[in-house]
DNA sequence: CACACATTTGCCATAATCACGTTTATATTA
DNA sequence: TAATATAAACGTGATTATGGCAAATGTGTG
């Protein structure tokens, strides 16, 4: 395996310095360092690593879990948090984008080499389910997942389009708060397009997720389309061409 | 805060006191230490810790991850996972078990406390989410309280249709205050259709609320349905097909 | 930019399938 | 024994799949 390329985002010299030789010694390749937020995102265009290594606290502001939050929303790379600190709320703020790993100062060479490893073995995983999820399966529990996210404070419902929401409890769809009364497929196609809002629901994924193990052509998905067209008052399912369907954020 | 209760698991002597000590001296609260996987589900039961610390190679074997998963299986507890090894395919197993965090020997108690409150903080929100995915199904609990919420004033009546009431105190139906009899499945479902008024109450639910534990088939609930609307005087009960029926609001 | 060409989409009629309501026979329960 | 609940069967109407076709969209070329 040729070596990892790692960007270090430290704006501490010495640590830096530190990391790097620590990290080379152990054959990975430290492509560039960079010591504010802001270089480090075009650095990460620039060099294209395999994972970065982020000082959580750059400049005593809160800066390197915002580039993490970025990098996560992203989902560009595995990144791991280095941090010094043991305060509670920091941990709860860094918490909230899911690392990957974290190092804590002063670190340990051998135990910075398990964190790397696990770290881009968690994301290789991680991307492996997502290309999954993105050409074929979309199971019920992540969309109800997706679809939960979404939600409306503490009541299950989920707005889209302009006027309508959609009961998640229950599966039902409302414009102007007047049900309408969709079928068993028109449902499930209509929940599926609200989970994913703004993103397209390709051919396989709707194949997938309403006809489940019967299978069904992509003109069985232009169908249920145009019925569902015919049953919503406003146009808001977009076609994509070659791509699918998706209804505005 | 109360201090968190951590077991130990971990077959070799000194690396599990150090831990302990290190752990106490940090607030920690060391309930158990186990050296085997089998002890460790039993103390797991006795002293219900709030997480989990597992040497990932017990006693040579892969009893370490195969307790993390049974762990993760039953969602019980976070967990982390005590290594010394970086060999990749314990990573690999290891990492499938989506731990909570790890910590590489030997530790550092600092990295110690921010992995467990890392791990801990995790497993929260994974449990609130969890949590509120099953606060969409309806119990028994859930339905009182829909029907409390709709009853009219101060009266344990809750009116539906056209000329219906619903006295949720004694569980009885009436139409044009004529009372209605109606068998215990019957009753029940009526009630059910009532706290979801003008919402379609699916098969499934239908199903789990009104036969609880003994299922039913999908036929069972239509054949409910047409005795029901035989004894109601007006067609109150509508269906949504392929998803369930519904009384509109 | 215009043009031809290929692909994709929306729409529809038709046929196939599925779900519903209903009935009857058979269990289960009180 | 009567009342209630389930299971299987079936006609009917609702829903869906399928293939065709015109319109729209995208693509390559001169």
């Amino acid at each position: 395996m040729k070596s990892k390329r790692v960007l270090i985002v430290e704006d501490d010299e010495v640590t830096a310095m530190n990391l790097k030789m620590s990290l080379e010694k152990q054959g990975y390749d430290v492509v560039a360092i960079a010591d504010d937020a802001l270089s480090a995102k075009s650095k990460l265009k620039i060099y294209s690593p395999d994972i970065v290594i982020v000082d959580i606290s750059l400049q005593e502001s809160d800066d390197g879990i915002r580039l993490a939050s970025y990098i996560r929303e992203k989902q560009l790379l595995p990144f791991i948090f280095l941090t010094a600190h043991s305060d509670d709320h920091i941990i709860e703020d860094a918490s909230k984008t899911e690392p990957y790993g974290y190092i804590i100062k002063p670190f340990d060479p051998a135990s910075l080499h398990v964190t790397i490893q696990m770290a881009l073995y968690k994301y290789h995983q991680e991307k492996k389910r997502n290309e999954n999820l993105d050409s074929l399966k979309v199971d019920k529990l992540n969309l109800e997942k997706l679809l939960y996210n979404k939600k409306l404070s503490d009541k299950p419902i989920v707005p889209f389009g302009d006027g309508y929401h959609l009961d998640i409890s229950v599966c039902e769809t409302f414009y102007n708060n007047k049900k309408i009364k969709l079928t068993k497929k028109e449902n499930s196609f209509i929940r599926l397009l609200v989970a994913q809002l703004g993103l397209v629901v390709t051919f396989d994924q709707a194949i997938s997720y309403v006809w489940e193990d019967d299978g069904a052509t992509e003109n069985s998905v232009r169908t249920l389309v145009w019925r569902l067209r015919n049953k919503l008052p406003t146009d808001i399912i977009k076609n994509a061409s070659g791509m699918g369907y998706y209804i505005e954020d």
